[in-house]
DNA sequence: TTTATATTTAGACTAATTCTAATATTCGCC
DNA sequence: GGCGAATATTAGAATTAGTCTAAATATAAA
């Protein structure tokens, strides 16, 4: 029988396309922090992703690691959910969706269906029941 | 010309009646929180409400300011509002409706129309542009 | 290269919020 | 009304996510 292939990493060139397209430099603590991040779609924490950072043995801060998200979430490349006040979430899927967040388990989830409440309503996560819908649409002035 | 009549604070009962309703002891202390909170529809901090108590010249303690909002806001008379690490919102008015969030000026407004995105777009207050999104539904487990 | 600009870092700091555990108040009942 | 149990309040300490500082590095531009 055989082994079976561990799922690969963003491909290089990838991610340096990505940062091009959206005018971030690339060091190589971005990379490091980049790699790990869009590896996979994930909601993670800027602490989380410190650990995961540590464990691939490359040493970046804790304080590149937060600059670094805030940075990407400046630029798009990744969206930030604030869920409470000691709960920032970083999505590393961009395109647009929005999410399921359980309180009772912490876990938070893409919602697949369009933003119509009534179909949110029917597509909740197994064994939840709904609490409450917050939804903020953040605007900025216009530039004159 | 007549002088105008001040806007009236809400009177004594219906506080009493609102948390009677919704299951919540009133103290001294509550009251307090209740007068200052329900006097008018606004979006609010903890710390903002502690100050605005303090001027009322009643003491409460910080703790209970804190205490208090996180009691209504699970006891359904007020929702909370995140909108990020650092600002944690309080709304007076628990009817159901949603928020643009001005990330310039830090302001939060009610939004009026329905949920429907594109009268959001439609409906973006004066000299602003849209900036993202953000739809959380938050659900809990159900009892077995 | 040489100089300028941008990035990273450790660790101190901040600010919002929660915790602690002692005290006070209110509730439910006689 | 009075009494014990349950709830609520308090000051100040503690926690924690996140930011800041200013010195050291790295990258880019000339």
């Amino acid at each position: 029988m055989e082994s079976i292939e561990p799922l690969s990493f963003s491909p290089t060139r990838d991610i340096a396309q990505m940062m091009a397209t959206h005018g971030v430099n690339l060091t190589r603590q971005r990379r490091v922090i980049a790699d790990v991040l869009f590896e996979r779609n994930q909601h993670i924490t800027a602490d989380q992703l410190f650990d995961m950072v540590k464990q691939t043995g490359s040493r970046v801060s804790k304080a590149t690691v937060y600059n670094t998200l805030r940075l990407f979430a400046q630029k798009g490349l990744v969206r930030e959910i604030f869920i409470d006040s000691t709960r920032t979430f970083y999505d590393s899927n961009n395109s647009h969706h929005h999410h399921f967040y359980n309180v009772d388990t912490g876990y938070l989830v893409d919602i697949k269906a369009r933003l119509a409440p009534h179909f949110v309503e029917q597509d909740l996560p197994e064994g939840t029941s709904m609490d409450v819908v917050d939804l903020v649409v953040r605007v900025r002035n216009k530039r004159p």
